[in-house]
DNA sequence: ATGAAAGCGCTAACAG
DNA sequence: CTGTTAGCGCTTTCAT
């Protein structure tokens, strides 16, 4: 029928193709991709004629053809700063859930917390035809800035307000959030405050809490020192490492504050074997409500941030904005929410 | 000087292409493509003039093209049970650090440990022509197992060492694994030991552990109970639940094994919270060896397993095996460690 | 070292 | 409801 099967194949997987079906359903294959993408558009009978020829062949589509031809690639991607941290997975379980439902895949990379990875990722997905990219932050390299930009290509950033990529925006004021636990702890009592984040460099998300925390420290006139803001690896035993070394600085130090509930369940773990009491000797608040904040003792106060909603929200944009176009760029604020525990 | 431009474009994206690089740099299509993929082939001179002509042009490859007419993807699928839980992200971090080197691509999926949406996933990452594609565990749906059989295509299968995938198997022995840790409770004097597990149906090495637990207490002449082997949902707060359960139905019981870092973590917050001695009154192990099994106190007896390199040793296998073939299917035992602290 | 021609396997466009 | 034709944008094959 076709020359391919005339002459042999040259090239190609030798796998079934669409071809191979239509003939031996006695159809064409256009019939044969109606009956598979738009199966209401084919009669009936024409439909388990081809059914059963698709079984028979063992037929299996090649999306990658398809793709080309339609020059849609239902394909999103996604980078984060790495997989190692849950906040990150279950925003992207919550990505994962609604791409599946509507028909998309996920395209992963993790940069390392580098945003020249990131570029680097960036333009690999363009090459990939990914119709979306999902971005980690506001802060990206001025190349991967301007490439973006240039090609209008649908950008959603999460984790933050504070930038202008082309289809949105959702996250939370990282800025309000450190501010308002700021506050908390001042109006509990607490007037010698440290803070201990994570990454700071390129990392917006940290920069703004960091902000926040400086801000509401001046406006409600507490001391800020140098010695009780730091940073820090990422893991528990990290977190306790801070506490010492804050208090060794600053013996006067009340509370802590950090920017990762890991850290701060480490902090408050080894407050306990060293017999420090929280909050009475010293107040310890987190960041991202983990299951442990809840579980720990004392529990511990903290910021719930709508992790699994930042991805769902941000998958519903995208592909929102490849089947109906985008413009200008929303804001999607998820919110936080201060949860007082007994930690504070 | 191709028909399209000529005429004007009727489909495509309108992005610029091969060819208009190749006009632009006064070259065939091919001669930029070569200068692209296999620069060592093409002039010096002839490189330099394309490279100003795809700057100039703003040019970026379409991969799915390429991808096309190369009948290659380098693109691996992944199907984890969920990305909720920190081994399996662990091993995706070490997974994407490999295949990243490598120059491939990511797909991600996550099947809610069911293995009927595994199915489906695998026949979507087929059609998207995945060079090969990670399981976890070798319990499949009886249909993907032989398609993926007849198709003879590239799987590796994770956490697991009991199937038969074509490329091969990256894990250790659950069942030993297991079995160790009773040994090692029994040898510590503890006679009424409870196992508990989290998921168990259709996930081979929930069930496998719990094989071994049962072999082992035959082994050891230690009574087993029935109330004492539990399963749970997979959470700190679960852990400590079931640490009050089995304590509630068999008060003899003398210590607990759980299959998860996270329940056991949770089984020992709350202990110390209800002022139970651990490992005095009971003790505590659990199986993963996370970081909080190192700062808990006590500190938690476990077993380590090697998840980031299990990603990376699947992630080189699939990548030898789509350029090099496979055949046979090997088998690498990656191995655990008992690791003895003092919550035992 | 460079090019022409011929696909890769599928779908859009336009009939009928 | 079904078919024909012409690509999608790239790489392979075979020349030169």
């Amino acid at each position: 029928m076709t020359q391919r099967s005339q002459r042999g194949r040259r090239r190609g997987h030798g796998r079934p193709t669409l071809d191979d079906v239509a003939r031996t359903a006695g159809v064409s294959a256009i019939t044969v991709s109606r009956a598979l993408r738009t199966p209401e558009k084919v009669a009936r009978e024409t439909r388990e004629v081809v059914a059963s020829a698709i079984a028979k062949v063992g037929y299996i589509p090649n999306l990658v053809a398809g793709n080309l031809a339609s020059i849609k690639t239902r394909t999103i991607a996604a980078i984060v700063p790495t997989l190692e941290h849950s906040i990150f997975t279950e925003m992207l379980q919550g990505m994962v859930d609604v791409l599946r439902d509507e028909g998309f895949e996920l395209i992963l990379g993790s940069s390392g917390f580098d945003i020249r990875e990131e570029e680097s990722l960036i333009k690999t997905f363009l090459a990939r035809q990914a119709e979306g990219i999902v971005l980690t932050g506001s802060f990206h390299t001025d190349e991967a800035q301007q490439l973006l930009a240039r090609l209008d290509w649908p950008v959603v950033e999460t984790w933050s307000l504070l930038g202008t990529p082309s289809v949105g925006s959702v996250g939370f004021s990282n800025y309000d959030a450190a501010y308002e636990m700021v506050k908390h702890l001042a109006e509990r009592g607490y007037r010698e405050i440290a803070f201990v984040s994570a990454v700071t460099e390129a990392n917006d998300r940290a920069a703004e809490r960091l902000r926040g925390v400086r801000r509401a420290l001046a406006d409600l006139g507490l001391p800020e020192r140098a010695e009780r803001i730091r940073t820090s690896e990422f893991s528990l035993r990290a977190g306790g490492e801070s506490m010492h070394a804050i208090r060794a600085a600053c013996p006067e130090t009340d509370a802590i504050f950090f920017a990762a509930d890991t850290l701060a369940a480490g902090a408050i773990l080894e407050a306990k074997k060293c017999g420090i009491s929280v909050p009475d000797e010293i107040a310890i608040a987190g960041f991202d409500d983990l299951e442990i904040a809840t579980v720990i003792d004392p529990p511990m106060t903290t910021v719930r941030v709508p992790r699994r909603d930042l991805g769902r929200v941000a998958a519903r944009l995208l592909i929102e904005a490849t089947e109906h176009g985008f413009g200008g760029g929303v804001q999607r604020d998820l919110g936080f929410e201060l949860v007082v525990r007994g930690s504070t």
